[in-house]
DNA sequence: AAAATTAATTAGAATTATTCTAATTACACT
DNA sequence: AGTGTAATTAGAATAATTCTAATTAATTTT
């Protein structure tokens, strides 16, 4: 609800050099996404953004979540063809769908690992992005 | 429109052993997509059997379209929310999608690659599937 | 500061891929 | 031939997302 100086820097900053405006729906959409990490759907976040700003509409949900993936401050998560979901977690990482609780987990991959995986592409071929997805369950640790 | 002895082999020996049934329909579906190999959607495939079937529905090619996926006949290709595209490629690749043409390419990727991905994994994590999409562009060739 | 311009938000309708429902058809087995 | 089960079918329903047109907010120009 409230971005930590951190974000609240990388929020206006990366939003001012797209040339796009830091208005509160869009600042309230990011914290809450920043704040929980849990790869909400555009629903969930409509349904959370509410609580503290009840006007919001979810066309503006969805805008806002255009436009801060556009700007790059957070990414689009998609598994198969289920609702996006969306990480403010900017390292390259892949996700891990858990197919047991439903959860997804981020997955930190070396970028040496990512840079390798280009290699394999014919040399015509040039990757802007790679989406890496894990489906399988998460077993509960023996203790 | 005509199965290849090969695949017509594995076709019927494949949902014999899914219990499954080797229908017209199924077959059809399949042989449309083992024959043109441009990742169609569900809508094409649906275009595409009823010049020869006319009397086929899209609830049957989403039906068998399942069926295919789930005996491991074919796979499912999911870029970001489109349509899902259908291909018959069993071997381990990854996907490439071209911005400019939009079409989809296949990547093959050594397996022990593939199984080294998973050695990122926290330990009590156990995957299943990983999808693999890459998104960019093909230069055209200098000559 | 008022007016004008532009961008963002809003509510609700529209779209689109897919799934569901209920009825019919096709086939395998007695 | 009759019965049971699976598959197909048409059309309705669903669900996520996008679109439209109107309003609001913010910024720049007069």
């Amino acid at each position: 609800m409230q971005l930590s100086p951190k974000y609240k820097v990388l929020f206006d900053t990366t939003l001012e050099k797209c040339s796009l405006k830091a208005t509160k729906q869009r600042e309230h959409i990011y914290s809450l996404i920043v704040d929980k990490r849990d790869h909400p759907t555009a629903d969930e976040i409509f349904t959370r953004s509410r609580q503290t700003m009840p006007t919001i509409s979810l066309a503006t949900v969805y805008n806002c979540l255009d436009t801060l993936v556009e700007s790059g401050l957070i990414r689009q998560v998609n598994f198969e063809r289920e609702p996006s979901r969306y990480c403010p977690n900017l390292k390259p990482h892949a996700h891990f769908l858990c197919k047991e609780t439903g959860l997804i987990h981020d997955i930190d991959l070396p970028t040496a690992l990512i840079e390798h995986l280009k290699t394999h592409l014919p040399e015509n071929f040039k990757a802007d992005q790679i989406e890496i997805n894990f489906n399988g369950s998460v077993n509960r640790q023996k203790n």
